[in-house]
DNA sequence: TATGAATGAGTTTTCATTCAT
DNA sequence: GATGAATGAAAACTCATTCAT
């Protein structure tokens, strides 16, 4: 049998490689266009291959759509993974994490980050028939959380924030907002994410304030 | 002639009447699906009536989607008027904004803004034929800049934070997340409301770190 | 009562005066977008009424094409009494209804005309429906077909070409070709009709040829 | 590979063949109902085939007019050419052609010829685009005087006609008249045929009347 | 009587999906 | 396997007709 280096079949790494090109392609368009905006033909075409072609590697376009999502969850995850693993404080982790998220931006993990939740119609369809999706989601949250949890432990991050806000507040600075380009375009990704992550660790840095928020107006000195 | 309370015609507070049915039946439509994922014939079904009347008082559905923004823009500058107007301290209106976006988020200010920005195809359809649509959404901007400078003259702010900056981060922390919501949903809009404008604060509080951001590790003690 | 001049009463005055501004903007839009391209709204805007107004006058769109077919009939039929009957000779008479035709193109018998036997979907609507129309239609032929008749007596026409078949020259010769608009604005309207006719009036004149037709060929010496 | 007579694929003959069947469709229809009057769903229906596929091979309907007149004029130029370049007469050269136009009538040279020249919504439409359209249409034309004009120096049609009358007079006897259906089933289309051109010829013929004609009476003996 | 908002069937066009080659 | 023609179910939009005011 024809083999190569691994014992991976040549056809097989030819169809995997065919697969990463639609998948790339897929990406780009549902980027640019939207879910529904892109079409099969759009895709295919932008590969250069036939539309049929595309059915041999995803049954439908959701499934494509599905692929498309793990893929980038995974590649979060992943790029998660490298970096939680690595042997920093909490706080250098979530710097790092800030720093990928905004210099990143172009080549893909942000990309697709961005493709799954600004698009409401694929949160939808996902939601009614894949929400093990969403358990693949939650995992980099949780391992999140966890470093979230080690800095205070560490007396880093302020204990009085419950850890799924200090989530909510990392997310809501993770993402770039696509309406704000303009402005980014005038400083390099770089220098804007040391702002964000400053700002960030400032936000959440243990002392300094009133103790947990209560009805009353929480934010007197 | 008949005539009632305004002296406005019976047919003109009718159609008026009608048209906000429509806007309001799109808005929940396009927030659910998205611009593609909703059609006109859902829109007139949720409103109740044949899609044909929807033309009478839009003349595409992209005409339907500009009205939409536009009433979501006009609204989100009024209530942002509205408040920092008031006599109050830069950081108490900032406060009532956190307040607002977050509690009022199932009227409709929060949920047009989610669709207007979260929707690429839109933004791409805006765009290309009403860029005056982006000269309205600038005016808040604006307002919201000066205040933020307004707080930075009164010592309250860090001015070493540029004031674009600030108001990235302030809106990356304003717009609610949709794929958090299940988290969302296990407290109550006003106290997140109240975690988030607290941490935005200390966030932006002067002194008490490094100088501006170099090329350099900026994170280190 | 309020009546008038002829003792018509001022309301119906105004009835028949509106039925005629509808029908000729009806004209004017069936000539320039054809049968299906010209909408009720179309021609209620032309006429600036309202386009229920239309239908307390016509009940279907197809009437209003009918009664309009039957009033350019009316006319032409008309025309041609008031030529036909006048004391000259048949050559004459079709002269001048040459003449009339090329030169009152721009009014609006032969525009009426035009758009009577250029669109296949009124015709065929006709067909369907309203035969009768066609009774109408022919009485003029029949007149014309008597001019003909009292040529061929007089001696001015060849008798040895049929009716029918000189009818069928004449009517050719009659409709201006709309695609020839270019060539017809360079000659004035007169002297076209006066070339057209002298041609036709050559064409048909008795003797100069071979006997009837036969399957041989026809145009020997 | 699959090919057959000629080295052509046989793909690609199924798919010259659907177009003309859907080209022979439109046709019949264009001309029964006009091009408004008639659907896509029509066509499709006619042709045995699903809507979607017209558009495989006419990117909408008005291309699909537009590929039919452009197939018609290229017959008729055809036709035209075939019949001119052959080694006659002038005379004989049109007589060839009214037989033609007269007899060929069902095929699609002379019925397309009437859908070109009858449908004021395809002219005015081709007119907004494709005046390159009327570019090919004026090259039979030219030919076709070019034929006249040989023929007056041969001293068989009056030099004293202008051709461009003389072609008038030609094209408004070519054209069958569609209300003039049931006459023309009363007797064989050669027949008419050759009526039509004997009276051509007669009333083109040099001599036998008064010089060109002056705003007095011209048709004085 | 005149109006014009409302209707809904119909039109053109697109596109995910299938399947014969 | 790969192709791309074929399908048919929508989708956006139009318009003749009706009817409450």
């Amino acid at each position: 049998m024809t083999v190569s280096a691994g014992g991976v079949p040549l056809r097989e790494r030819q169809r995997q490689e065919r697969e990463r090109l639609i998948l790339r392609a897929a990406e780009e368009l549902f980027i640019e266009r939207g879910y529904q905006g892109a079409s099969m033909d759009d895709i295919a075409a932008r590969v250069g291959i036939a539309k049929g072609t595309v059915y041999l590697h995803f049954a439908s376009k959701e499934d494509l759509a599905v692929a498309l999502i793990e893929q980038g969850v995974r590649r979060f995850a992943q790029a998660l993974d490298t970096i939680l693993a690595s042997d920093r404080t909490p706080r250098a982790k979530l710097e790092a994490i800030f720093e990928r998220a905004y210099c990143a931006m172009d080549e893909g993990i942000s990309q697709t980050f961005s493709t799954i939740f600004r698009s409401p119609e694929i949160i939808e369809r996902m939601r009614e028939r894949h929400d093990d999706m969403f358990a693949v989601w939650r995992e980099p949250m949780r391992r999140l959380s966890e470093a979230l949890d080690e800095g205070k432990a560490a007396g880093e991050f302020d204990p009085e924030i419950p850890t799924p806000i200090m989530l909510h507040l990392f997310m809501g600075l993770l993402a770039p907002h696509r309406w704000e380009r303009p402005m980014e375009g005038a400083m390099p990704p770089a220098e804007l994410a040391r702002y964000v992550s400053r700002f960030f660790f400032k936000g959440i840095a243990p002392g300094g304030h009133a103790p947990p928020p209560t009805v009353a107006e929480p934010s007197q000195p």
